[in-house]
DNA sequence: CTTGATATATTACGAGCCGATATATATAAA
DNA sequence: TTTATATATATCGGCTCGTAATATATCAAG
């Protein structure tokens, strides 16, 4: 899913800056499955305008730079629901943490259950946020469903985390107490 | 974790060519938590041999390219435990079918349901190749560790996909018979 | 009261990675 | 016989990321 699908995306929920676009990438209800950086978000915007597929209105503001209103024309509407018909590839996880852990054995026990205990730390914040506030649209099954999985998934990844973590270190010769902070 | 370190990484197992270490991040215990292309790993392998980090061996073959089998160095294997011990960041995932699925109501509801069940097998076959086989190398936990993560969160995935895919398409309107393939 | 951090807002650039393609050949299946 | 699959390496364009530059306002800390 290239920036460009990603941006008709968002700007289907409501007209955007790209600035706002970027913050719905970092919170809003794509943020766990998907990423984009200004360096991506920009180019796309302007080639989406270019193609008549969103439109631009400059806003003015006070001593601030004019903010540019991005919103979906039914071209990029059309644009869009397009590109939700093609087959979707396979999901592609990066995770640092687990090449790192990875290799357990070859690390001091005390980091590892540094590393394991501050993850653990991360999908609970992650969780209380998502089980907390909704920030899905009214009549919108969809992104309630994608939710769910995404709570489901992270509460799977800590409970792991949390239930193997003692064993892992046991194995390579923590004994579990220094991990403490 | 850029490609270098990756490559460290797949050589700590034992010594390979750039094809082998490709496959091993399409089917061995990276598979599922990072990737890498040709063209990340060729460069990277050649960058490697420049700096003193791997060593090369070419290999003649009847009537095939001769292999090239890199292998680790000690200098190697410090640079690794020295990429090891930095912080990782947070993990990044992304789905195609996630971004889809969360404009379900704007799609026919036969295809979500195709889509659907179509990950739920991709699911349970990872999960069956995961848990049937033990690829992971003797004394080494935390390989061990990684891949019950792996299956955890799968089957977590699996789990929900399987539990809310009649709901979702009731709430769009499918009456989940027509899905059946 | 001044410094620093955070937030709004866009643009540009270098580094790096992915996917596709080119090149060669062997084997197995259709 | 043709096609697909597997082995094996290299390269190239295009896309994306992270960072920095530019500009200003607000708020908190010292």
């Amino acid at each position: 899913m290239d920036a460009k699908t990603l941006c008709l995306g968002v700007l289907s929920r409501g007209a955007a800056s790209g600035y706002e676009i970027k913050k719905a990438f970092e919170e809003g209800p794509f943020s766990h499955f998907h990423q984009a950086s200004f360096g991506s978000i920009y180019p796309a915007l302007n080639a989406l305008s270019a193609d008549g597929l969103v439109a631009v209105r400059a806003q003015a503001q006070q001593k601030r730079p004019a903010k540019k209103i991005y919103s979906l024309t039914p071209k990029g509407r059309n644009a869009l629901l397009a590109a939700l018909m093609a087959t979707p590839g396979p999901d592609a996880v990066r995770s640092d943490l687990l090449f790192i852990l990875s290799f357990a054995q070859h690390l001091p026990p005390a980091r590892v259950g540094q590393l394991i205990n501050a993850r653990i730390a991360w999908y609970r914040e992650m969780l209380a946020r998502m089980e907390g506030c909704d920030y899905t649209a009214p009549n919108a099954p969809g992104a309630d469903f994608v939710r769910g999985m995404g709570i489901a998934v992270y509460r799977a990844a800590a409970d792991y985390l949390e239930r193997h973590r003692d064993e892992l270190l046991a194995q390579i010769g923590g004994d579990g107490l220094e991990v403490a902070e």
